[in-house]
DNA sequence: ATAAATCATGCAATATCGTGCAATGTCAAG
DNA sequence: CTTGACATTGCACGATATTGCATGATTTAT
């Protein structure tokens, strides 16, 4: 890769990603940090980027900018959340992950639709008080990192359900390796589900398109819908379509 | 994340919410609270914001605004919620019945103590994400006046504990026609629970002392402890101690 | 007054950085 | 083709920055 190509690419990614961070670059292009960081360091005498400790961002306005990503992400939740809740029909069986993400499905349900909601997450359920829906409480130990119930008890009542629609939020998800979770005992949880729904399973995701978790939950086949955010651009959505995932953007 | 991208994070928090919490912050990026303190003293310091003792405010704030608390509750109820709270020992197994008075259970115990804690409400399984202790949910079907769990699903799973202290909550208490609560599907979780208490039933009450709902559980032979607020005067409490009821004041 | 939470400080481990230097590659003049 | 000037790259090493932990002080809440 010749020097010129380089430098673009670390201008490509940062407008992409709204950051650079050098020794995973170095990593990625075989190359040592001492060139990523002389890269750095010219671009930023030249103006290009702004050089901060780890790596580089974009020098037109780092701190606006996190806070128009940060603002744009909240409400990237309510319009999928709203998108998913139009998915959903009168006297259905609904099953909700944990996660804000799925917090603004609730948000977004009519209080007086007459629907069935499942849950593993104590907080979604709680959130479910002013709504006419009969709510399923999902339960077993809870999992101190989502906050949602794990273990054989969660296996056992999620195996008496059939889900319309399974709504799958907050996961990382990858047009090959699939969709991915952080733990495992999580990850056992997520599947009952899928295995159990009899018709939908969807899957909310807004800024994790792109991302592998460590440990990540292969073969998932019949993920049937993933709502996303809209203006992702096709090159990042096309993937996806290869693996027949009815996609609506939001 | 890189620290510019932290730091610039935290602004933007400010912004968005008019306040940064330091423990939660470290919580939420994964970070030791030492890091967000030392971002703060150094923002402090360059005039960026405010610190004050567990977070930081904006620098521009117009009052020290500290009424946006949540709903306070009483001291009556915060006293029973320490009184309880106390008798808990670590290593023991604790079962928590819904409503305020044990959320203020959960308040006043110790955030390290290595206990489990079952409930069958997901308000209160929220109030854990904190707590060292180890949480179990009941699941079943949310009954909507009190949103606890109920039905068959939540009995299985009681069935399954020995808990050593059962907090009975918020329910009516009468020395005579017994304890009592409004519905019959909660109070069979009650019985359900109260039958499987190894050791002690201990009953929260603050007000309610000589309400008889319309339906009322008789035959609550082994309620253990009685948690009152002190100051009710012994021609109220006298009626209870003749039921070999071991009073506590609060 | 007492317990819990928060804080500041010092210290150690790690990560990142900048500089100097050698090895290699590029290219143009000889 | 050879040679030398120059650029690029990787490595070494000391400097600096960042982070987490331990400890005791301080603040807060009760």
């Amino acid at each position: 890769m010749l020097t010129t190509q380089r430098r673009a690419l670390i201008l490509q990614r940062l407008a992409r990603d709204g950051q650079v961070i050098a020794g995973a670059l170095a990593q990625e292009l075989d190359l040592s940090e001492d060139t990523i960081r002389r890269d750095l360091r010219d671009m930023a005498a030249a103006g290009l980027l702004k050089r901060v400790h780890g790596g580089a961002l974009p020098v037109d306005a780092p701190l606006p900018d996190l806070e128009t990503r940060q603002a744009i992400s909240t409400d990237v939740k309510k319009r999928l959340g709203r998108a998913a809740a139009q998915m959903v029909r009168a006297g259905q069986l609904i099953f909700l992950d944990g996660g804000t993400t799925n917090a603004e499905i609730v948000h977004a349900l009519p209080r007086e639709m007459p629907i069935t909601i499942a849950t593993h997450s104590p907080a979604i359920a709680s959130l479910l008080e002013k709504h006419r829906a009969e709510v399923i409480l999902i339960g077993g130990r809870l999992y101190k990192h989502s906050m949602v119930a794990t273990g054989a008890a969660a296996l056992a009542a999620i195996g008496m359900l059939r889900p319309d629609i399974f709504f799958l939020g907050a996961t990382a998800a990858h047009p090959v390796h699939g969709l991915s979770t952080g733990d495992h005992e999580e990850a056992a949880i997520k599947r009952a589900i899928i295995g159990q729904s009899a018709e939908t399973v969807t899957l909310l995701t807004d800024k994790k398109l792109d991302a592998v978790s460590p440990h990540h939950i292969a073969g998932i086949s019949d993920m049937a819908r993933m709502i996303l955010p809209a203006g992702l651009g096709e090159d990042r959505i096309a993937p996806y379509r290869q693996s027949h995932v009815d996609i609506i953007e939001a």
